[in-house]
DNA sequence: ACACGATTTGCAATCGATTGCAACAAAGCG
DNA sequence: CGCTTTGTTGCAATCGATTGCAAATCGTGT
């Protein structure tokens, strides 16, 4: 076993030096012609590229990132502010990384993960910024961070953000119009016959704030009664809180607007142990169109955010800042996906 | 607004010997007292600090690397060898990748994230190993890359693997008894009367072979037929596949035994659309207990996973290789958690 | 007053790849 | 044949932090 390791007990070439003494050029060379330059002879390149394949070299990636002050590297802050555990489970997050890691290993980048609990590290932006680590940052959800991004911003092009877009910010964000989907979402609410209606979120998060804000100017307009009632995203709390909150007697008329599909999958599976029946005696509707929305019981009336479109708008946007641009936010449109339960 | 833009337009202190100018010292000091080496003086270390906090000033991290040969970085590699697109959405891999998170967060290291599609690029993992941007490396699943992890292992100590144990194997795994877990599974079925079950799922992965394996083990010595359907887990299949595979009669007996739960919900939603009543016609049992296996119509019985417990083990497990220690791999025991479906 | 030890600091090499500039050779031109 | 042009290659500086070793400072003991 130990005789059999070593079936290629070369001197290992660890170094541009190392394949430039086997190639008798210099270590210049051997950079150029890995780099495909079209400064070096085209039969010494061939030859190099041979040997590197061979001796299986792989130039090391810290010395060239130093040296080109370009990582290639871009950053994946994932703010758990207002909510500090697990987060990071969120299904849409979750969807919404992957489509991420999807459109930036398409453009050669590769990426590096974060989570942060700004309540702990009161300077995990500038310090990840600030680490040169990264060429560019993407930060998925602002959390309870609005005011800490604005203020990174000004210094630092290279930075998009997921979430909700206020009049007159500076952080290029993209997101979908979360005040005009809570609207979309309370009027079919009030469509279907509701006259009160819940709000399942927490609205310390500005994107869940602005779902809240649509829904109220849609209640007022039509004078629907409006209550919010808190619940956190964290897997651990989540259950707790969505039955304490449905721990109530509803009336005719009455209507749950969740927040996120995930709020409004648990709220179903509450009503049910409750015995309430979903749309007959409540209605709901969720946010997201998550894959699961269509196979729940009843299958969920829902907004939908265009997760992977929004992913490789985000990328496209951070690349354009890389090179300079100053790009604009970008604001999808909501739509409503009409289901049975809402 | 323009005139508003320094508030700090000082020259910008971006390395240490900018900082060493402005303190009066040597980079070498400035560098020391950063690193709180207790070589400087107290004093000078103290105002050293605060200065670099005043002009909020970070170590360039690549240099630093560089230097020390040490990243602080780990890696980790999604494979997706059997099923190319998306599986990184899937809920298994994307809780374990949460908790992996966690852990390293905990113990100081960031996590570099890499989707690999073997078919397209053989040399994947040592490409990653020698990028040098890593100072070890986690692998989420064995896809069908067996073979190619083995060999990776012979050269490079600091990796651990996420999946499937076998007699004899020399990469460090973490996983659940596969085997002996769809034993229990098919165990539970035919306790329940089945005399005829179909294993959804793709057997060209190790971990979804070791469990087929398990019950055709418990499927034979209790004299029960078993039927495998090839089912891939990339979201834009599964339905399909899903549909498909459980698109023909069923008797009584029949039963079914889902290599994941993420396909054991899908069925429970096709099986409804199909007017087929769980477990009164057809019982079903899935394999991991995600959270949203207890919410199902009806809950799903279900095999699980410590996935939590496993992230740790693993990171564990890495630091321990990473000094220099030739680890054990841990095969955790499956628990069989009974609810309504199967 | 001098020597010696303990602290503290500076100097310069180092990590490994990249790249501007100079050097050199071969080829083309008058 | 001498001179310019084109094509290749080497040399050496550079990116920024770290660290072994030498040097400087201060204090103390005799």
């Amino acid at each position: 076993m130990s005789e059999q390791e070593t079936p290629k007990a070369r001197p290992a070439v660890r170094t541009l030096s190392d394949l430039a003494r086997i190639a008798g050029v210099s270590a210049g060379t051997v950079s150029r012609a890995l780099a495909g330059n079209s400064l070096v002879n085209t039969d010494t390149r061939e030859r190099i590229v041979a040997l590197a394949r061979d001796h299986g070299f792989r130039p090391n990636k810290m010395a060239s990132s130093l040296r080109r002050q370009k990582t290639d590297v871009i950053g994946i802050a994932i703010p758990l502010g207002h909510d500090s555990r697990q987060q990071i489970s969120d299904t849409f997050f979750i969807t919404l990384l992957g489509h991420l890691a999807d459109a930036l290993t398409e453009r050669g980048y590769d990426l590096m993960l974060r989570r942060v609990i700004p309540e702990r590290d009161e300077d995990w932006l500038d310090r990840f910024i600030g680490s040169g680590m990264i060429d560019g940052l993407l930060v998925i959800g602002q959390s309870d961070q609005f005011d800490r991004i604005e203020d990174a911003a000004d210094g630092y092009l290279p930075m998009v953000v997921w979430g909700n877009h206020a009049e007159g910010q500076r952080h290029c964000v993209v997101g979908t119009d979360n005040r005009l989907g809570g609207r979309i979402a309370t009027e079919r609410l009030i469509a279907g016959g509701a006259r009160h209606i819940y709000f399942l979120g927490d609205t310390s998060a500005v994107e869940f704030a602005a779902r809240y804000a649509g829904a109220v100017d849609a209640a007022e307009r039509l004078g629907v009664t409006i209550t919010p009632l808190t619940s956190h995203l964290s897997s651990d709390r989540l259950e707790a809180e969505v039955a304490a909150n449905l721990d109530r007697s509803f009336e005719p008329g009455d209507a749950i607007f969740a927040a996120t599909d995930t709020l409004a999958i648990a709220s179903l599976a509450r009503l049910k142990a409750l015995g309430i029946a979903v749309p007959d005696q409540v209605r709901i509707v969720g946010f997201d169109d998550l894959p699961l929305a269509a196979q729940t019981t009843p299958p969920l009336t829902t907004v939908r955010q265009e997760i992977r479109a929004g992913a490789f708008a985000m990328v496209d946007l951070l690349i354009r800042r890389i090179s300079g641009e100053d790009t604009e936010s970008i604001v999808m449109p909501p739509h409503l996906v009409g289901r049975h339960s809402g």
